[in-house]
DNA sequence: TTCTTAAAAGAAAATTATTTTCTGATGGTA
DNA sequence: TACCATCAGAAAATAATTTTCTTTTAAGAA
């Protein structure tokens, strides 16, 4: 897909089949482990080496259009950069999804208390999803 | 100190002086990773393996004594377990702290937003520090 | 289109991180 | 004091991540 492409040539990343394949299942699938991915994308690039999955998501890190989500319990899980947002995880399931929490009056009460100036946040809440209660 | 010993008994762990060790570290120093942990350790114990860094940590850790703090961007610190509380971290000097946030209304927003039954969450803040601005 | 070059892919090796195994000690308890 | 489950430490094993090297390829210039 065009769409793919153009994403990465916006963040001067060069167009390969791979990257492609990696932007098409984070976009797809949300939140993957790097295992995930290697498998994931193995089934269309069977050749593909993991070395070049880690290479890749940290180039797309370095650039910020993928984000690192370090999650308690499990392996991190990366996502394609949006909007700013929190996760929440099933503990049963091990779902994780984005959920976007209004989070200014929380950080302006934590800035003055801490006397820091706050420019990033991770929540991650944890506990069962309505599929699994 | 007797003090830390107690604590480990209330823990149904062995008293050792290695433990005993990892733990006095722990409370002086707050946050640390495994490497800080086994080089502030080895000081007292030249002998002192990294596995029983590692065995230790995640015994208490399996009893709930010791927690793992996920970072963005740099290695887990460990910390004895505390009432629950966030961390705020320097992205200049490195500094981690504690910080009591009230989440009651965070999380019960979460929680109806997302129809999870929310039982734990981790809040990481970072910028920079009143020191270092 | 063709040429050129910096960067990418993939394989293998190297590092780094973590866990396991094994043996000789040691803490807690009867 | 004796017993035994558990621990410490060394070394090996496994897992996770990065680096190196060679070949290939994307992208811009001619």
């Amino acid at each position: 897909m065009i769409k793919y492409e153009n994403l990465l040539r916006g963040y001067s990343l060069k167009v390969t089949p791979q990257r492609v394949a990696i932007v098409e299942d984070l976009y797809k699938n949300g939140h993957m482990s790097i295992d995930e991915l290697y498998k994931s994308v193995k089934e269309r690039f069977s050749t593909i080496s993991l070395a070049t999955i880690y290479k890749n998501i940290n180039s797309m890190i370095d650039v910020s259009f993928v984000k690192e989500i370090k999650i308690p319990n499990q392996k991190s899980k990366y996502e394609l950069t949006k909007k700013s947002h929190s996760h929440i995880i099933c503990q049963k399931c091990g779902k994780v999804e984005d959920i976007t929490l209004n989070l200014d009056d929380l950080i302006s009460k934590a800035s003055k208390e801490s006397n820091y100036t706050i420019t990033e946040n991770s929540v991650v809440l944890s506990g069962i999803c309505g599929d699994c209660q």
